[in-house]
RNA sequence: CGGGGUGUAGCGCAGCCCGGUUAGCGCACCUGGUUUGGGACCAGGGGGUCGCAGGUUCGAAUCCUGCCACCCCGACCA
């Protein structure tokens, strides 16, 4: 395992990347744009996961699993939605291999050419638009609250792992309703599910709101979506929600027949978070000595260090350690010993640190005397002497004051860097010097917008759903704007 | 797809300009010993089609040509 991490404030995306292979995360696959997620990374991805999942089922929620393949025409059948992965989609157009003649290994086989070619999945409303389609006659037959956990495949130019991959792992619910405001209703609580995992699980603070035109998903009404402030001051989309009207249901001709018998068409959602909140959550809170993660999602959250001369002293620690962890068990704190003999303690300290282990618990000869154990926390790295009575009750505070103080970190980093600008210099000023949210006034036209992000590559990540109504005046055309919306540089 | 860069041991690199012993260094790995409260030390050892294919030459990691791969910057983006 290599030492230390480039720092964090002198080249964010290398600290960021180093990071990755470093806490065991993940790497770049050899295999074009995708990403491999390791054992520890993934433990993580599951953790969050199970969270999530949980809160889906608590409103209401069922999983099911629908095709990887979009046969093209389905793609087609929205016109926005096509338009708006057309350009990323891997397609498959044989379905076998042979020989080559010259016995070179293996080619397509031309005879083996599909009628309708397959769209590997980049999102699965058109799929599942089409079964919903004979799923539902009825009002009887509604709502559908169904997600599936998958895949999916959008072939983007440049990758960054966990931000941006090839392929990622992500969720993506489907609902359809008799109401637009059962729809609407959907869509808003499933956007505060998102906010309050985020807030909640991820210990990290997201501003909720609607997406501009130009940044809807293509093929909604509406797109809601929670922007979260990664440390280098650039924004990250960390969750979308949307209300898809009944657009989907017009192109897949999705009706069902109300209570009085007249046939209406359906209205739906989808919303999705996906592994880059794996990299919103590496980046919301590490430093430069590694990963820092939030006791409510560590796969370890203790972790016990012996530190011995002897195999008698390892015994005895080893009966010290094991009643601990026993007892922590008990309260479902995961618990690692780690015994081994094949790296020193100081070695272990800095891995777990890497690693991002909320707690960390030495037992050497000396607490064996004392009757004592070394408590470290990684979000403060403070490190005490603690008596072993009780010792169980101050780590289960402890940890519940780690998972509130790297909220509150989180939090204030991101008050700090939000900031008001009335006119298009301070604009610019403030997205070059310091960064962050920037709050200014825009007349709401996409030129404006376009404009904006031309001269300055910022973009309007929300107007916020706690938008305060104010008159002002454009930043950019001068023109009468009702408030203010959030500007930001994007990841 | 445009502009730049890099391919040498598992990882990170030096050597190349100016061709010439057996291709070198750090980390990692293996063995032995001493260590262990913040990434231990000493000694010994193993591991290489120098990205690929041609060419020039008595001789190529080094020069020339072509190809391939990857990285960074743009366009795209959960």
């Amino acid at each position: 395992m290599a030492k230390g991490l480039p720092k964090r404030s002198e080249d964010y995306s290398l600290w960021y990347n180093e990071l990755v292979k470093k806490a065991d995360l993940a790497e770049h696959s050899p295999v074009r744009g995708c990403m491999v997620i390791k054992p520890y990374g993934f433990s993580i991805w599951e953790k969050m996961q199970s969270a999530i999942d949980k809160m889906f089922k608590d409103t209401g929620h069922t999983n099911a699993y629908f095709p990887l393949f979009v046969p093209k025409s389905y793609l087609s059948r929205e016109a926005d939605h096509v338009e708006g992965f057309a350009k990323e989609c891997a397609v498959v157009t044989h379905y076998r291999l042979k020989n080559a003649e010259d016995g070179s290994g293996v080619v397509v086989d031309p005879e083996a050419k599909l009628e309708e070619e397959l769209i590997v999945r980049p999102t699965s409303e058109t799929v599942i638009w089409s079964t919903y389609r004979n799923w539902i006659q009825s009002y009887r037959d509604l709502p559908i609250l169904v997600n599936q956990w998958a895949n999916v495949v959008r072939w983007e130019m440049r990758t960054r792992l966990f931000l941006r991959t090839a392929e990622f792992l992500w969720q993506e619910g489907h609902t359809a309703h008799a109401t637009e405001q059962e729809a609407k209703d959907e869509t808003m609580q499933m956007l505060r599910v998102y906010a309050d995992f985020a807030e909640n699980f991820m210990a990290m603070p997201v501003i909720q709101g609607v997406k501009t035109e130009s940044e809807r998903f293509p093929g909604a009404v509406d797109t809601y979506c929670i922007e979260a402030l990664m440390q280098d001051g650039k924004a990250l989309q960390s969750g979308t929600s949307h209300f898809l009207g009944q657009n989907f249901a017009r192109a897949f001709d999705v009706k069902f027949a109300n209570k009085e018998g007249k046939e209406e068409l359906v209205w739906g959602t989808s919303w999705g978070v996906s592994t880059r909140l794996m990299g919103a959550l590496i980046m919301a809170h590490s430093d430069d000595n590694g990963l820092v993660l939030p006791p409510k999602l560590a796969p370890i959250q203790v972790v016990i260090v012996p530190i011995f001369k002897s195999e008698e002293q390892l015994s005895a620690i080893r009966e010290v350690a094991e009643r601990l962890q026993a007892k922590l068990k008990s309260h479902d704190i995961s618990v690692k010993f780690d015994d081994r003999d094949t790296n020193s303690p100081g070695w272990k300290f800095a891995e777990y640190e890497m690693k991002g282990v909320p707690l960390r618990l030495a037992i050497g000869p000396r607490d064996l005397e004392n009757g004592t154990v070394e408590v470290a926390r990684r979000d403060t790295r403070e490190k005490e002497t603690k008596n072993l009575e009780n010792i169980a009750d101050h780590i289960l505070t402890t940890l519940d004051n780690i998972q509130a103080n790297i909220y509150q970190k989180a939090l204030d980093f991101r008050t700090q860097n939000t900031s008001v600008a009335d006119s298009y210099d301070d604009f610019k000023a403030l997205l070059d010097d310091k960064g962050g949210f920037v709050m200014a006034h825009w007349d709401g036209t996409a030129e404006t917008e376009e404009k904006i992000k031309e001269e300055t590559k910022a973009t309007i990540r929300c107007i916020p759903l706690d938008f305060q109504p104010g008159e002002g005046k454009c930043i950019y055309s001068g023109k009468p704007s009702q408030g203010r919306v959030v500007f930001a540089r994007a990841y």
